[in-house]
DNA sequence: CTGTATCCCCGAGGATACTG
DNA sequence: CAGTATCCTCGGGGATACAG
């Protein structure tokens, strides 16, 4: 697991080294929409292998960024969930995709949108 | 140069694929400070080598994020600085470093804040 | 279903020397 | 000053098999 530094010069650096990972932010987007069991997120990402989501999983849950809920039944079942400060950063993550979308649509980029989005403006 | 696909399922990961290169977001953050020559983006963050230094600016060029302006001049002067659309990623950025302060609050985590969010507010 | 455990490859990126 | 050009290492991360 992937320590963070005791000290940081900047903010910047701290946030990176917390969501900087290949798939963090991709994670924690699609937990914004909503809880999601392992192979659901597998599913979401398809290219993303056991591996590196359980990695990037267990990091995020590491620094507080993720819920991770074990229901002990058979067969087993986990849900993820973003906490309380996880979620703090949705507004950003909106930003980036807003971000996103403007420079698609500027180059001419096509966007298959799984935009989730509206949903978090009608808040 | 890493090119960009012509198709994204979700804007995210275009995002992703702009500025998720291991030095972008520090760059992007540092030119936003203002305009900095070659060597003065070295000490601000001397981690950094000069390869990588000219690849993560030449991908953020390319991307039309950042401005290359050679000064015809011996010694050379080049200057770096962010064009109008990677300026439109400071509210984002600047979310990013907010988000990251609270953390550090929240763990105690020591910050030497070179803190340029103030400037930003100001405006 | 939700993961570990292993093995192994490849390419990102560091170190260093050189250049216009 | 602002980069290239080379060489080489190292570990991120893929593939696969196995486990509770």
């Amino acid at each position: 697991m992937k320590e963070l530094q005791s000290e940081y010069q900047c903010a910047i650096n701290l946030v990176i080294d917390l969501i900087g990972g290949k798939w963090k932010v991709l994670l924690l987007w699609h937990l914004n929409e909503g809880d999601k069991r392992f192979n659901e997120l597998r599913r979401t990402i398809p290219e993303i292998t056991r591996k590196m989501l359980t990695q990037q999983l267990r990091e995020l849950e590491g620094h507080g960024l993720v819920k991770r809920t074990v229901f002990e039944e058979v067969p087993p079942r986990v849900v993820y969930s973003t906490t309380d400060f996880g979620r703090k950063l949705q507004p950003v993550l909106y930003g980036m995709c807003q971000w996103g979308d403007d420079y698609a649509e500027e180059q001419g980029i096509q966007m298959n949108s799984c935009w989730t989005g509206q949903d978090f403006m009608k808040k």
